[in-house]
DNA sequence: ATCGTCATGTAAGGCGTTACATGATTTT
DNA sequence: AAAATCATGTAACGCCTTACATGACGAT
């Protein structure tokens, strides 16, 4: 009898939100809302995604249930088990291998030579409008998480992670943006 | 009779194939060979996506096939119909919706307040060994297809678009190893 | 002869999105 | 009363990775 599995795949998912239960009890709607806020900028997931995978983590006993009535309305309410934080302790500390990136524009941009040349820059200001719009949001982020003049290391440990990782956010989004202006005068000049 | 789809995916791979194909015939295994070239910075798919893909597009017309014998080793080599050119065309000329970025490390990152705290340093140090050496190769490649002082506006369509995506290349990579930089002397600052 | 590369495929299963479904509560 | 938000789920389908499979050609 063979019971082994071909292979894994690597679950992130199961982990970002044994992450987020780690901070506090929480239901799959808050799960949700979740990943389009901060941790958004680098993992997201649909409630169609999150309900399942919260009925996994119960049977994989990671995760313990806990439903409370609104009136009619139940809440179910999830918390890391025991064996849920030790799974998560053990994931936060395996190391990355390089990822992949995907980026539609670029992709797009290396074909440019089989693109009407007239398009190029209906690209180039599209993307552009977007990156600084993304930019625009990230700092007002910033600006509401953070009083003006903060001390990093006087920040608790989930504020000092919200701001490294808004601001590594802000560092990729402005270097695309600036790669996207360098970009823009070659293809200028080049056509002139 | 409904035959109407619910939803199509972006058929990414669909494109990137034509737009491959738009250079110059290509076998399969050609292709696969792209996808850990320039191209495999921006995106990638293995061999086993591919050969499926290709027989796809043979289905819907957008590409030919035409077998070449080595000896008794077949090779299939693929060019774009011109329905196929026009189907690339238009998908260039498609403006991109924001994109979704997916970094586990930031993940993790986030995560920190549940992180063994020996552990950031593990994790920092490995990220940065793959950074600096993901930006190496990155101006290897540079070194090795752009001659010293070479003129951008001279390029020819080809070569300046892989100019193009292997500065964005690196851009992203550089502002990932300089904030990782930037974190970490914080992390010490505050741990001290 | 053995090893690496060239060359092409299929199968199984996990991951992720869109759409389908339902109903309560709160705000306007 | 209507609309937005809270709240939870399932179904269908496409995307992507890992593994399974096979075999020829070229170099050492």
């Amino acid at each position: 009898m063979n019971t082994t599995k071909k292979f894994t795949g690597k679950r992130t998912l199961k982990y970002a939100i044994l992450g987020l239960l780690s901070r506090q009890p929480m239901t799959g709607y808050d799960i949700t809302c979740e990943f389009q806020q901060a941790i958004g900028q680098f993992w997201q997931a649909k409630h169609s995604q999150i309900y399942p995978e919260l009925k996994k983590l119960l049977i994989e006993n990671l995760i313990s249930q806990q439903i409370e009535m609104k009136g009619e309305l139940e809440k179910k309410c999830y918390q890391l088990t025991e064996l849920g934080k030790q799974a998560l302790e053990q994931w936060l500390c395996q190391l990355d291998e390089i990822e992949s990136e995907k980026d539609v524009f670029a992709l797009r941009l290396y074909f440019l030579h089989a693109m009407p040349k007239t398009q190029l820059s209906t690209l180039f200001t599209h993307q552009l409008e977007q990156k600084q719009a993304r930019l625009a949001f990230l700092h007002q982020q910033l600006a509401t998480h953070f009083s003006e003049n903060f001390d990093v290391i006087t920040l608790n440990d989930n504020d000092f992670a919200h701001y490294l990782v808004l601001s590594k956010a802000i560092a990729r989004e402005q270097s695309y943006y600036d790669w996207l202006v360098r970009s823009w005068q070659k293809v200028l000049r080049r056509q002139a």
